[in-house]
DNA sequence: ATCAATATACCAACCGGTTGGTATGGTGCA
DNA sequence: TGCACCATACCAACCGGTTGGTATATTGAT
C-alpha cells in the first residue's frame, strides 16, 4: 500500500496564487475546466476575485498554470522514485508501471490527471491549455523513454522505439481514466488497475518476461 | 481507405430531436458538454429553444439521449462491419482494430468518441450522464466479448478474460483520443493510430500471431 | 536611520452579457 | 376540437472580468 496524500507531492500552500492553483487541481479533477467557475475556484481556495485576476489575466490563464503545475509536481515525484536505482531497465520500465498501479485507489478525483481532462474540453477552444497539457503528458511520457530504449536494445525489440512505447504507457494511463470515470465509486479503481496490468502484460511480452504477469 | 461521413452511419435528420441530438454530437465533440449551451445546440441544430425543452426536459437529458444516440448509431455500425464473417476469432478481432484503425483520419472531432468526452466532465454532477456513457462505452465493449472469448480459448491465453480484454480495447481507444487531443491538427489522428497499433500488437503477442505487426 | 516613493498582494462591490429554463401563444394534422 | 410540435418573449441567476481602493513590503535618496 502507498500513501495517497489528499495534496500530493507538496507542502502546505500559503499564497494566494498557489491555493488557486491547488483549487485548480481539485476541482477540475471533480468537475473538468468548463464547468468550474472562478467564483467556485476563489470559494474553494479561500480567496477573493480581486486575487484571483491579479494573479492570472483570464480564468484561460489559470488553466495553463494549472497544467504546469500539476506537470511540475508529478514530474518531482517521479524523478525522486526509487525504481530508477533498478539495475535492468526493463525491471525500471515495470517498476514505474507497478508505482503507477499503486497510486490508483479511493475515488477517481485522486488518481486521475488534471491535463488529461483538461485537454479533452479545451483542445480545439484553447490552443494555450491544449500545448500546456501536451508539454505535461509528453513530458511524463519522456522520463520514460530512456528506460525503454535501454529495454529495447537489450532485449532487441524491433517494429517500435522507446518514444512510441513511451507515448502508450500514457495513453493506456489515460484510458484507464475515462474507463475509470464511468463505474460507481467502488470500482472505478479496480477497473483503472486492469488497464494497467494489461498494459504490464504487454510488456512482459515485449522484453520476454513472460511468466511473471500479474492476471488483469 | 474508409468513407468517413461527416454524420456518421445515419441518414439525414428531419425532427428537431434528431437535429438537435446531431447538433449534440458535433458541439460535445468539439467543445465538451459543459462548455456547449442550449443557444449553441438549437443554432446548429436551426432550432428553436422552445422545440429543445419540448423534446428534452433539460440540457442534462439532452446529454443522456446524445449518449444513447450515440450508442445505437455506432453500434448499428460496427454490428454491420465485414469482419464479423472471418472463420478465425483472432482475425475477427484484429478485424476490429483495423477497422478502428481506419476510422481514424482528419480532425479529432470527426473520429473521437462523445461517450468518453462526456463522461471526463459529467461523472460526478450527473449519474444519468455517467450511467448513459457507461452502457455506450461497455456495450461496445461487449460486442467483441464472444469473439475474444473463442480466441482465449482457441489459444490457450491464461491470465485474464474476454471481458477484461474488450474493456482493455476500450481504453486504449479513448486514450488514443486524448492524446490526440494533445497535438496540433496535423498529428492527431497518427498519434491516436500508434495507439491502435500498439493494442494490436499487445493481441498478436497475446494470441500468437508473430510475425503479422504492423510497425507503430 | 528615516521617510517618501513605489511595487506587490489582496479585497468588496459592481458590470454587462450569457446561462439554463419558463410561460404563453400559434399552427397544422388527427 | 384536441393535441403534438414548435416559435417568441422573457426571466432570475450566474458568468468572467473590472473597478477603485487598502495593507504591507521594498527601495532609494538624504
Amino acid at each position: 500500500m502507498v500513501m495517497i496524500p489528499k495534496r500530493p507531492f507538496r507542502p502546505p500552500a500559503v499564497t494566494a496564487r498557489e491555493k488557486l492553483l491547488d483549487a485548480a487541481v481539485l476541482l477540475v479533477r471533480a468537475q473538468g475546466f468548463a464547468a468550474t467557475s472562478v467564483d467556485q475556484l476563489c470559494g474553494e481556495a479561500g480567496v477573493t476575485k480581486g486575487a484571483f485576476f491579479h494573479h492570472f489575466p483570464s480564468k484561460e490563464a489559470l488553466g495553463v498554470a494549472a497544467a504546469q503545475y500539476w506537470s511540475a509536481s508529478t514530474g518531482a515525484f517521479f524523478a525522486e522514485a526509487p525504481y530508477h536505482a533498478r539495475p535492468d531497465p526493463v525491471d525500471r520500465v515495470l517498476g514505474y508501471i507497478d508505482l503507477r498501479l499503486a497510486l490508483i485507489g479511493g475515488q477517481v478525483e485522486s488518481f486521475s490527471c488534471v491535463a488529461g481532462t483538461m485537454v479533452q474540453e479545451a483542445f480545439r477552444s484553447s490552443a494555450a491549455i491544449r500545448m500546456a497539457c501536451e508539454a505535461s503528458i509528453m513530458g511524463n511520457a519522456a522520463a520514460l523513454e530512456d528506460d525503454l530504449a535501454c529495454a529495447i536494445h537489450q532485449c532487441g525489440v524491433t517494429g517500435t522505439n522507446a518514444m512510441s512505447l513511451a507515448r502508450h504507457v500514457q495513453a493506456v494511463i489515460q484510458g484507464a481514466f475515462v474507463l475509470a470515470k464511468t463505474q460507481p465509486e467502488e470500482n472505478s479503481a479496480n477497473l483503472a488497475r486492469e488497464q494497467l496490468a494489461h498494459l504490464r502484460r504487454y510488456f512482459t511480452l515485449l522484453f520476454h518476461r513472460d511468466g511473471e504477469e500479474t492476471a488483469p
